[in-house]
RNA sequence: CGGGACGUGGCGCAGUCCGGUAGCGCACUGCAAUGGGGUUGCAGGGGUCGCCGGUUCGAAUCCGGCCGUCCCGACCA
């Protein structure tokens, strides 16, 4: 436990102030091994929370869970082309086992299209086996050479969807079925505005055909690419013979699509919400929703206040709510109120002697806007009854506000590269321009105002009158997404 | 992987220049009081000074190598 009270300001470091309130929220610390992470309880519930979520989604949407091995030869990686030169520098190689030099070197999956799709082409041989609808969760290794706790951590933990279909238009139906369940988990369980949208070629997953994103805004105004949901076309299948007989008797190489969301979730969400006194947990997300703070002097005060408080804990649990109480009798009141602040509880209740007498309870909304009440007096029943609404309120609070700072700092009708320049420079965030599609103007882009092509946007979120010029002064094609990215 | 900084009880640091065997604050343990926003008092415990090697009678301190963390750049869920 570290002693600091405060947390580095967000608007004087926010690098530091993420680093800090990562650790000192309890969700992950530093393992001995060199940029890879240990989740600690608190930061797993969450986890498990959006695994949760995520995973009902999946089954909803018709697909099951399987798991493939952590180990891929070589020579599987190697086949796809693009994917290999993706992947080369960052893999981690198993070269000895059982005390012996391997006679082929074994990969430590970076993500395993490469043997489920081999597998799939033992399992399929005719149209009648397809589509195939799998999803596994899984850890991944990725050599990183600049690490930071949950947003880039050379092991990470995933979830990879990958399917098989037999048509084109199948497929890219897929693709985007499941970029829009990213979107709704993202905008109603992390209360975290997307956008979604087509990445570029040079931005593309290593071995796609397309691949769509979900792109964030964090509070330093920076991109965060939140999840990715990609078109393979035939590139896995040709590579791996996944084909199928189709009812004419023709044979056929099958179309795949692979899905993924990562623990980089968590640091998002501690990106999106959180403030100088701690994280955000939104409730849905929240292991703990309410934590219930018994004050009391005397010990025959404690004793009624605690049995108070853990029938409050009862009746709340009853309607589906997580709750906590704190009866640790070594810390005092304020110093609980502080460290689950700093653990981003969206709901606190006191209870104490005069509440008691009056009949009613203290409670305090992790994060209130300006001119609400910080504290509020409701009489017991009325928090009971009203408490379940009240997350319901405050998480789509979370994400009304996140979507006001996006708006507020997302700037369309750039006509120049100097002019997105400047914006990124003035103000950042996101800057929405018109592109022709020319691969040069994305470097030229990058090499001055250092953003990146986020995304061809969907329609959702394209500006109403389209752009007719390129930044790059060509007529525009497209319009795109510019951000300075983590 | 290149440039820079740092590494001393759990955390934050002083001591390093000028070598003489380790200190401060917080946290932790015990007791008592306190308890509605980080509570006091008293009494305690805990450190092969990142690791390995070298110089020296003697190394936290000087030298070499390695490892790790952070920041800045090139690559990335």
């Amino acid at each position: 436990m570290t002693d600091d009270k405060a947390l580095t300001p967000r608007s004087e470091d926010f690098s530091a102030w993420y680093n800090e309130v990562v650790q000192r929220a309890e969700l992950a610390d530093h393992s001995p091994v060199r940029g890879s992470m240990v989740i600690r309880p608190w930061g797993y519930g969450i986890w498990e929370n959006m695994q949760r979520a995520l995973d009902d989604m999946f089954k909803e949407t018709g697909h099951e869970n399987a798991y493939f091995p952590l180990l891929i030869p070589m020579s599987f990686i190697e086949r796809e082309k693009e994917h290999v030169e993706g992947f080369k520098p960052e893999l981690a190689v198993v070269t000895h086992a059982g005390g012996k030099e391997l006679d082929e070197p074994l990969v430590v999956r970076p993500t395993s299209e490469t043997v489920i799709y081999a597998m799939y082409a033992k399992w399929v041989q005719s149209y009648r086996d397809l589509p195939i609808l799998l999803n596994q969760w899984a850890n991944v290794i990725r050599w990183e050479l600049r690490t930071r706790l949950f947003l880039r951590t050379s092991e990470f933990l995933w979830q990879e969807g990958h399917t098989a279909h037999a048509t084109d238009e199948e497929a890219q139906e897929e693709t985007l079925r499941m970029l829009g369940v990213y979107r709704r988990f993202m905008e109603e369980w992390i209360a975290m505005p997307v956008v979604t949208g087509l990445k570029s070629d040079s931005e593309k997953f290593a071995g796609a055909v397309r691949t769509y994103t979900c792109e964030a805004m964090m509070q330093d105004l920076r991109a965060l690419q939140a999840g990715t949901s990609h078109h393979l076309g035939q590139n896995f299948s040709r590579q791996f013979d996944l084909t199928f007989q189709t009812e004419h008797g023709e044979e056929e190489y099958a179309w795949n699509t692979s899905w993924g969301v990562s623990t980089r979730l968590v640091g998002a969400m501690v990106m999106t919400h959180g403030d100088d006194a701690g994280i955000v947990v939104p409730p849905k997300l929240a292991p703990v929703q309410v934590v219930i703070v018994p004050i009391y002097r005397k010990e025959d005060q404690r004793a009624a206040v605690v049995e108070k408080a853990e029938e409050l804990k009862t009746r709340l649990g009853e309607q589906g709510m997580r709750v906590r109480v704190d009866d640790r009798d070594h810390l005092n009141p304020g110093a609980k109120f502080y460290e689950w602040e700093r653990k981003g509880v969206p709901f606190r209740i006191e209870v104490g002697p005069r509440d008691l007498e009056k009949g009613q309870v203290v409670l305090v909304k992790r994060v209130t806007a300006e001119g609400e009440d910080r504290k509020e007096f409701l009489p017991e029943g009325q928090a009971v009854a009203e408490l379940s609404a009240r997350l319901d309120a405050f998480q789509k609070e979370l994400l009304e506000r996140a979507r006001a700072r996006r708006e507020t700092h997302s700037h369309r009708g750039a006509g120049s590269i100097e002019e997105v320049g400047e914006i990124l420079d003035s103000s950042g965030g996101f800057v929405y321009t018109g592109w022709s599609g020319d691969p040069s103007v994305e470097e030229r882009i990058k090499a001055e105002t250092k953003a990146t092509l986020r995304c061809i946007p969907d329609p959702d979120f394209r500006s109403e009158t389209p752009p007719e010029r390129c930044v790059g002064g060509e007529r525009a094609t497209s319009e795109v997404l510019w951000a300075r990215a983590y």
